[in-house]
DNA sequence: AATTGGTTCTGAACCGTTACGGTCCTTTCA
DNA sequence: TGAAAGGACCGTAACGGTTCAGAACCAATT
């Protein structure tokens, strides 16, 4: 029976005609893929866990990149691609033991979440995206440590001194609002806290106070967002030269609540992002840009090969600053502290 | 042993520990999701056919809140939701046989595609999505031709007679050029070929010979394709006083083919789209404003509705006539038309 | 002491497929 | 003509759970 359908070599065409044709008389719609799956212990799947409540991934740009990249890997192989229900608010983790796939991907969850953790105990291949290496699993990112260490150098040769920044959110409580150095060093998400990590570094180097500097922390990741975040900023510090965003979702907002307090981008001050997404190019962003399509289609492709995996991979992509028009050398800033005290 | 994990009610507690234990010490990696499936008769999860190469999807707006409504409904029934690879090129229908899966939401696939007849096939229930009503699956959609009709009826009141298309693929074939009526009315996309129905209908009934108007049809669907389809109706007839686009993005295209020729809109030309984007709203796109996220969520909705189906539903939301800043009455043609001949 | 009722536990059947090995029949060659 | 080889076909045993019937056990009631 199951030769008529998959291995038509293996008999008679005489015979699988006259299988066939009992098996539509029958009403048999064909082999079940369930049953297929336990017998041949392949899902022909993968599964995604990605932090958010699923919807809002679909807001995030570079969310909607990663997906694409994942989603052509998954292509490519013939291989389904499952999105697994993971709401941040419930602890519910019956989702990942439900899930018949072959491996998973996890993508930027916080580094204590528990679906995270059920997906460890799955006897399953998997690959971790913007998270921490975990030494166990494959792992594809960024060195965003780096990345915004190299931004920071370059606000820094501008001559910024003062600065503020607005950070996405850096652990699954809420805290719209300052972050302390310590909320800053423990958070949970490893994307944040390393490109935290990076300015923290360049700017102590360059003798700034880093523990003095306004770090605001905004839970919902959108454009909104961004500008109360900068809003939050200048209102506690309105000397900062530059807004240093951590996300250009967030940058573009800064730029709006610029716009409304009539501050001159880059003249009266100078807004950075990170991600590289198209939006933030037409505005002229100064950015970090990191290939999120590429990152997606390399954690299906670490996933999808078939190779024997000898030691847990570790992929980091290169980034890209992109010098835009929203940076400048603060105004009349440059030249009096180069020289200065 | 499975109540060890499920059943906690129907053995003691001392058992229970006892069984947990020692599979952990077993190294038993928690029940198999796929046997449970076979023998439970649930996959938990839906299967999303798309038309597109996978990743395309994920670069058109409108298909984005599609798949953010119906992924908010997933989540909320606990659903996985599972991509499965249709690529077009390939009529391998293997990836639908292979899903496993409670049941499909197939999303504007043509209406002759193997795959979408393949999941007919399926004994699973099916919702289609922006494709003609097949009578025997539920299906949610708009009304597509009433829509266009009304957004015409506008322009044909502001006085526009002479008019030309830039709609999207009509078919599985390629073709990037001129659409004879025949094409049209064979269409096998249903939403691309009500639109341009109510376009007929509208524009036949204020006068105007629809075989002469130019409607250009383009395969891929992005702004360059609006702007090149856009520079090829108005190299054909350079008169037309309205571009009419069956989609946002391909209008957004035009504006900048439009802007390329020196054409101010809509002083000297006139262009709509249809979706209801969020760049679309920016630019002050004339436009009609479908519920995309709504519909996601409308096929989930329907999908994963448990209540005993008596038959086929048939849902239509309703859609809305946005006038914007890109629509006005032609360069000194509606009154003269007007009081014409 | 026997019956009843209730709970905890055990074992077997089943879900639908694929892989495997064995039987049977036909063909080929010594 | 007989043996060997090969192809076509068929039956059966897993795969790893869930479910359900009934056994075993214990306590309470008659």
């Amino acid at each position: 029976m199951s030769n008529a359908y998959n291995r038509p070599d293996q008999l008679s065409p005489e015979l699988r005609r006259r299988v066939l044709d009992t098996a539509r008389r029958l009403g048999y719609p064909g082999p079940d893929p369930v049953a297929r799956s336990l017998r041949t212990r392949k899902a022909g799947a993968v599964g995604l866990l990605l932090t958010e409540n699923l919807s809002y991934a679909f807001r995030d740009p570079a969310a909607i990149g990663f997906l694409e990249g994942l989603a052509l890997a998954c292509e490519d192989a013939g291989t389904g691609l499952l999105l697994v229900p993971a709401n941040p608010e419930r602890e519910d983790v019956a989702s990942v033991h439900r899930a018949g796939v072959d491996g998973f991907v996890v993508y930027s969850v916080p580094d204590d979440d528990p679906h995270l953790a059920a997906v460890l105990e799955r006897p399953v291949p998997t690959v971790v995206c913007d998270q921490p290496d975990l030494g166990t699993v494959d792992r594809v990112g960024i060195d965003d440590r780096g990345a915004m260490y190299e931004l920071a150098k370059h606000l820094i040769s501008l001559g910024h001194r003062r600065v503020g920044v607005v950070c996405m959110r850096l652990a699954r409580d809420r805290n719209d609002g300052f972050v302390t150095p310590d909320r800053q060093h423990a958070a949970h998400f490893h994307v944040q806290r390393n490109r935290l990590t990076g300015l923290a570094e360049a700017f102590s180097e360059a003798g700034v106070d880093w523990s003095q500097v306004p770090v605001v922390e905004r839970f919902d990741h959108n454009m909104a967002s961004g500008a109360s975040g900068a809003a939050q900023v200048l209102d506690r510090d309105p000397q900062v030269t530059a807004l240093i965003c951590t996300s250009d979702v967030l940058a573009l907002g800064a730029l709006t609540e610029a716009a409304r307090r009539g501050l001159r981008v880059p003249h009266d001050i100078t807004v950075t992002g990170f991600d590289g997404i198209r939006a933030g190019e037409e505005a002229g962003l100064t950015t970090v840009r990191q290939p999120v399509l590429e990152k997606g289609r390399a954690a299906g492709k670490l996933l999808l090969d078939a190779s024997e995996r000898t030691r847990p991979r570790s992929v980091n992509l290169a980034t890209e600053l992109i010098v835009g028009k929203t940076s400048a050398a603060p105004r009349g800033g440059a030249e009096e502290r180069w020289f200065g005290p």
